[in-house]
DNA sequence: AACATATAGGACTAAAATAGTCATATATAT
DNA sequence: ATATATATGACTATTTTAGTCCTATATGTT
């Protein structure tokens, strides 16, 4: 199992995308779909949910698309991934949404809401343009098509 | 989603159980399954799963049960968290198994291959005897009894 | 020896979470 | 008008996780 699931990992791989079109003209989902080798499907409903969370811009018909709302710098990983896959934690209790009754008898969650905490932070901290960055310098450019 | 999954909850609850008995007469499954709420059948399984990694001695019949294999200082958290849920990752690409052809190009996973690793010390630091330890302290001793 | 109490473990079922599809409506540039 | 886009609800499929059932085997006690 992983901390970071598909669709999460192409909502980020799409934003990272984006954010290298930021200032210019928008990018269709089909287009993304494309370059990111996601299903087309998929990646409507993956743009539709971060265009509802104001982390994009739409723009209907021909010549339309998505764009960032938002400077790159100023959008972070954690955003992204809560939104798509809900609250990262460590196990049910740490939120306490419905109240755990074996909470006080719980040791393993003190530890682990500190490296939780960690965690957050660290996600927090890590930026679409330095991921647009890192991303720039490896890819040696070749995209695949996806059928349409 | 949590990281930390159920039946690994229900791991870690058991082992702390057994380390709280260390060097005294093995316990039941029955036992642990009512005294950590855990279903019998449930509990078995996950007693043999942990039993089959040497993490737990077993004896069958009157009296028999199961105890640490080793001292509750010498057992620590990713090893038991590992071993009922997999190996913990932040996404498939890292452990590259069938190396995935997006590697070179996906900005991702650097970050997130320090941010794992770190996980990975953190738990491997956490041992059965510092679980043990804030349980004691907290618990106020109430167990519930789960139907036989 | 008989019995009760345990673990051992394969096979299966159920439930929940996740991913993905379908069909249809609506907006807009040309 | 038409082609190209997004918007959205409902649905289906897949995968993962949790949990149960059944039977076998070991061992202490009487």
């Amino acid at each position: 199992m992983d901390v970071i699931r598909r669709n999460t990992d192409y909502a980020l791989r799409a934003m990272v995308n984006l954010a290298g079109h930021y200032g210019n003209e928008p990018v269709s989902a089909r287009t993304i779909a494309d370059e990111e080798e996601i299903s087309y499907q998929l990646a409507c409903k993956l743009m539709q949910k971060l265009h509802n969370a104001k982390l994009l811009e739409s723009c209907m018909g021909p010549k339309g698309g998505f764009q960032l709302s938002r400077e790159p710098a100023k959008i972070n990983l954690l955003e992204i991934i809560e939104l798509i896959q809900g609250p990262l934690r460590f196990n049910r209790c740490l939120l306490a949404i419905d109240a755990c009754p074996r909470q006080k008898n719980c040791p393993v969650s003190e530890k682990l809401a500190d490296l939780q905490k960690y965690m957050g932070n660290y996600l927090n901290d890590i930026t679409l343009d330095e991921l647009l960055r890192s991303r720039s310098v490896k890819s040696n450019g070749k995209k695949k098509r996806n059928k349409r």
